[in-house]
DNA sequence: GTAGTTAGTGATTGAGTACTAACTTACTTG
DNA sequence: CAAGTAAGTTAGTACTCAATCACTAACTAC
């Protein structure tokens, strides 16, 4: 058995969390395959977090959170054409790498409308003030265009659509996706 | 109590399954909700469907074949960015009056993952199959431009995943998505 | 009208699951 | 080393849910 501090041991579990939530969703996860990831009984998750959906509002935070950072970190010091470029790049790498991320943000939205009917309206208005946040991290790169970040975020939405279905990598739906086919598309225009 | 025939009954269960399963997903919907909702007791779905399973691929083949006729109807006699604005018209439409097909269609994407790592393939080829059909029906209208279709769809899911999490129509996420913004967008290029 | 078929129900079961309570083990500090 | 605290466990509860079984009610054809 390892000891960690309780606040290691919560940063432990969002990753445990976010991996299985992003596998079966809100409903699909037991608590117990979350703790069985982490390596810690089911019951100490509780000690850690008041409740099942505390985790899962943590994990979604949290990949918020990364997916922000990364698109500020590829675009730093860029703009334009380049800044879309980078940003581009540095997404098929998280998906590529981090996959449960971009499930981890589907699982999110499709649990927004069951959780507001539930009363839960706090879940919701999160998600929501998380995509803006994405929104404007985007938005001042691509120079502040709303067509452009519009469409920078609907193909984003597209390939984890793609992504979710499981369409392999070399399958033709990805084609007209890469930046490079996207810019050679808009170059022609 | 209202007889029906089998088959006139299996329709009342898909239509209700789509709404409860585009509410709670595959996971988040039981069974008990579905029956009470076409009103009819919980056991005798399983005398119209083998399984809960199955209940869900049919709402999902459905909601499939529901949105390739919407395209193949708007854009029909039709073609290019006529073709487009109908098409994105009828979608609007489907938005406002249809929310759970929508719903359904993201509860089947994100079902796809755990269904594959439980040993079904089958789902997953036909969500991918459905996927593909739905892509060649726009494509034709489109002018058979894979940037112009890929544009398309990936601004569907935008769509998508915008009205899951629950933004109103007035707010500015929207702006840069109705056909008219786009049109314009690309017309000053 | 009666025999056969089709539509539908009530009762139940067995497995799973979120969460609690009571207890134990290890680390830290005076 | 003694006492307190923080990390973690085992056992159990109350509940939900998919699926089955045995049964009843209504329609249909002869």
């Amino acid at each position: 058995m390892v000891r960690m501090s309780a606040e290691e041991r919560r940063e432990s579990v969002i990753r445990a969390a976010t991996i299985e939530f992003a596998r079966g969703g809100y409903h699909g996860t037991s608590t117990e395959a979350i703790a069985r990831r982490v390596g810690v009984s089911q019951p100490y998750l509780f000690r850690l977090f008041p409740g099942k959906k505390a985790i899962f509002l943590a994990a979604a935070q949290r990949c918020v959170e990364d997916t922000i950072r990364t698109f500020a970190e590829a675009s730093e010091g860029l703009e334009g054409e380049d800044a879309l470029h980078a940003m581009g790049n540095a997404y098929t790498k998280v998906i590529a790498e981090r996959p449960e991320r971009l499930m981890m943000q589907m699982q999110m939205y499709v649990a927004v409308k069951a959780a507001e009917e539930e009363g839960d309206h706090e879940f919701g208005e999160s998600v929501r003030a998380g995509w803006m946040r994405l929104w404007d991290t985007v938005h001042v790169p691509l120079g502040a265009d709303v067509n452009e970040t519009t469409t920078f975020m609907a193909y984003g939405m597209l390939v984890n659509c793609l992504a979710a279905m499981g369409f392999p990598p070399e399958h033709r739906v990805w084609e007209g996706l890469y930046p490079s086919a996207r810019l050679k598309g808009r170059l022609e225009i």
